[in-house]
DNA sequence: CAGTGGTCTAGACCACTGG
DNA sequence: CAGTGGTCTAGACCACTGC
């Protein structure tokens, strides 16, 4: 090292860069401090939701986002490290970094945590996907509160049956705002090829990047007996998920209802 | 920066450490590079399963390891990230790192996911426990499989029930290992307060890390009637949990049923 | 070969905890 | 106040990818 004396501070971000938007607030009750690379990822967020880098991009390199925002190049990692993390950068090193897609054949079905007993899912060939209907509709008191909205707004509905290997294992109901999904039709949704969660990012700009899944074992109903072809009164899995976009609002309503003698429901605990 | 030619490496710890264990294999087919960090992480795991830090005590500080280990701060301080994602250790700013438990009291039940629809765990007062049985079997064929035993070998076997506000909600059918668990009795079992995963660190040095679950809807059979006051068909919430210890070895096969009319599993998907 | 992410170091300083 | 984890920097080098 240099001869600087230890009281002259040699680098100091957050005091160099008081003129930016970085400055501590240091105002209120509480301090609400705020590490320089959660400012960043806030930054990269707000590029990510405006859409400035599309699903499946590439975002800048390191180096030049550390240019950009004036920080060092691992400040700049460590908040595309958490990003990553979330899911909603990917890393891949040699090529770049690259804005996460449920359109990847790698992660497809990432929400989908159904699986066959024996084996694991795709070894049972694709699934068969069959929209019942799709209907734009008013929103129930319960259905508003998941979504955010108020009782009696507009909602697309949309019913559909997922088939495995020809044997109906999944009945969804799925609700969504209309507002941002204007336009979706049952023969966009019937005929799009892969996860609908794909087509809404590449249709809509909507991103699903979390989901809450309430889990309970309820007997079949008349709905099931015909669409799932079961007999009435046995137990099925009943799925409700509330899928949410960046900034936690609830974008979707989705309940399912899985038939669970050949396949379970996995999940991992860490 | 010192008038160092840039050709001359400054710090080269790989290099320089060739004498200690950490160098590349660089032999066969596949490089199996392995970072330092990793290297450092398996020592820190070593250390832990082997007991040099008991649980819920804390490890040396960062400085300290970087010493023992003959690296800088930030590779150790990179292993240690790892490992507290993982939630094998907890960092608590200002105090050390400390080996994660089951018996505090912020994480407890970490792997019950079974929540009331209104509210969150622990609004409803404490569960109250009743075992109703605990002896020792032999291993079926598929819990033999589970727990990577033989089939015949002994296991110890217990069943209990959790109520909560009086009504019984689960029934638990657990089967243990014998040899890890020698001596553990009923009324071990039905005495200690707080979780049974808490129970096995201390008393036996068993730490579940990582469960898998598979779930399922089942009727309700004869068993269920009885020790869960429900009707015979109608439908429960089966829950398989597999727990592992540090190194994936199976050490508890749990088979739970769950009552889901005013509870539900509660699963965030990332 | 240039460009990307990934590793590693050394050192300064900050935030937090406890005695 | 000393000690701990947490942040930030600057710079060197490594592993991987594609052209």
């Amino acid at each position: 090292m240099q001869s600087s004396v230890d009281i002259v501070p040699e680098h100091s971000a957050l005091t160099a860069l008081t003129s930016e938007l970085k400055v501590q607030s240091a105002s209120s009750s509480t301090p609400a401090f705020s590490p320089l690379y959660q400012q960043i990822k806030s930054l990269i967020l707000t590029s990510l939701k405006a859409g400035e880098w599309k699903p499946g991009e590439a975002i800048p390199s390191e180096i030049e986002l550390a240019a950009r925002f004036k920080v060092s190049q691992g400040t700049v990692r460590k908040a595309i490290d958490e990003l990553a993390l979330e899911n909603l950068l990917l890393r891949r090193q040699g090529r770049g970094t690259f804005v996460a897609t449920h359109a990847e054949q790698q992660v497809q079905f990432r929400f989908l945590k159904l699986v066959p007993d024996r084996g694991t899912r795709g070894s049972e060939g694709p699934a068969q996907r069959d929209i019942i209907e799709c209907r734009r509709s008013r929103a129930s008191a319960d259905v508003a509160r998941a979504l955010a909205l108020r009782t009696g707004d507009t909602v697309l509905q949309a019913r559909r049956v997922l088939s495995f290997g020809g044997t109906p294992i999944i009945l969804e109901d799925i609700w969504l705002p209309a507002a941002p999904f204007k336009g979706l039709t049952a023969e966009r949704l019937a005929n799009y090829q892969g996860p609908m969660y794909a087509l809404f990012e590449t249709e809509f700009n909507v991103r699903m990047v979390r989901a809450e899944e309430k889990i309970r074992a309820i007997p079949a109903s008349d709905i099931h007996e015909q669409l799932l072809k079961v007999t009435r009164g046995i137990p099925l899995l009943s799925v409700e998920r509330i899928a949410y976009t960046y900034r936690d609002e609830p974008m979707e309503l989705r309940r399912g209802y899985y038939r669970t003698e050949t396949h379970h429901y996995h999940n991992t605990l860490g």
